[in-house]
DNA sequence: GAGAAACATACAGACAGCATGCATCTCAGC
DNA sequence: GCTGAGATGCATGCTGTCTGTATGTTTCTC
């Protein structure tokens, strides 16, 4: 017996779970999924396989948790510039401003746009749900039910603004002048969402 | 010596190449990049791992070989349409419509929409030039210098745009009804269109 | 101290890539 | 036209790595 601390099942637990997600999440975010091996992250993470067996069921599993957890701090965010706005159809526009924002972090990059849509097939992705893309789906129900802008097909719609918003992201990661770009591609959103309000967006403060 | 036909070396080469290039594309589209073994694909094309590893040097190139063929084939299909039209910016909208279109190929849709960004990193991506995304900001260009829309920056509102088209594509794989969604995609990208031309698009047929 | 939970170790099957050897073709020189 | 040496196409076996499982050992709980 070492002198080690005694602690309880629950903190063991937790400690060895913490660890492995956070450092899966760092070796995912480096090398991507399939390029990092479990035995990589027991190692970082001063487990054994078998811990992560008692803990995980496969390693697809890690990376759901941990795309997960991503995911709800993501939509924390978004929903809170949504929310920010008197004006629905602001806060379309906030939100989408702040998703782009935010996957400008690497991390956030490479697991919810690159790895995910391979690592986790479509119906997994879909069964997290409140993801992003919910999250802009609702702000334009909103925005519509509030009379912000005229009835649409809102599904359609809300594909078209996310795979623009997500693109962009990944583009942005190669830019040359990240800052300059970044401002660029804000400007140019804001002409595809006057497009896609059909007006000039003179406002309508009404919150549902 | 059987009595099997002699064939020159070329003959054999190309036999075998695209056997191994036609059941991997097959098989990538059926299980992706990670979940096709070499095996597999030598099985399917009756040849041995031997076999393959004296055309290709590794899973990644073979890959990346189905992909160009795909890009390629894709490109043509969209810059076809965009020259069907005699105002480019008309053109631009044709090409974005016929790349929606031709992106509901399940296969097409596989290879470059979920696993290259995965099984290719981005360098590589762009590497294979003359790439779709290539094709729709060479549209805008000539619309921009013909005047039919003002100068923008450009690379953002491509990838802006790409983006809302691939993205639409992936999500028209698990529509209900797909015939409905994409006519409805369709008319919301041509308001985002409108939105990007920056007016009610009157049209302007001069060509470069 | 008995049972359960957390963790470690040993093992099996699959896979990518390499090395080496055999079969088939090509072509110069006769 | 024939031949043999070299080149090219292809097959087989091996190695290291990886995921996932089965089973053993330690640590906690009651």
């Amino acid at each position: 017996m070492t002198t080690r601390a005694r602690r309880s099942q629950q903190d063991r637990t937790k400690a060895t779970t913490d660890a492995l997600l956070s450092t899966a999440r760092g070796l995912f975010v480096e090398q991507g999924f399939a390029g990092t091996s479990l035995g990589a992250i027991c190692e970082r993470a001063g487990v054994t396989r078998g811990a992560f067996y008692h803990h995980f069921s496969n390693k697809e599993q890690i990376f759901r948790e941990v795309y997960t957890a991503e995911q709800q701090a993501l939509v924390a965010v978004v929903r809170r510039a949504f929310r920010a706005q008197d004006d629905p159809w602001d806060g379309v526009i906030a939100g989408g401003r702040t998703l782009l924002e935010s996957s400008l972090e690497p991390a956030v990059r490479k697991i919810t746009l690159v790895e995910a849509p391979v690592a986790l097939d479509w119906n997994a992705m879909r069964g997290i749900h409140a993801g992003c893309k919910e999250q802009l789906r609702t702000g334009l129900t909103i925005a519509v039910e509030a009379g912000c802008i005229p009835a649409r097909p809102l599904a359609p719609l809300t594909s078209l603004l996310y795979g623009a918003i997500c693109e962009s992201a990944l583009d942005l990661a190669h830019a040359a002048d990240e800052r300059a770009t970044l401002r660029d591609t804000l400007s140019q959103l804001e002409l595809l969402l006057i497009g896609a309000a059909g007006r000039q967006t003179p406002g309508c403060a009404h919150r549902s």
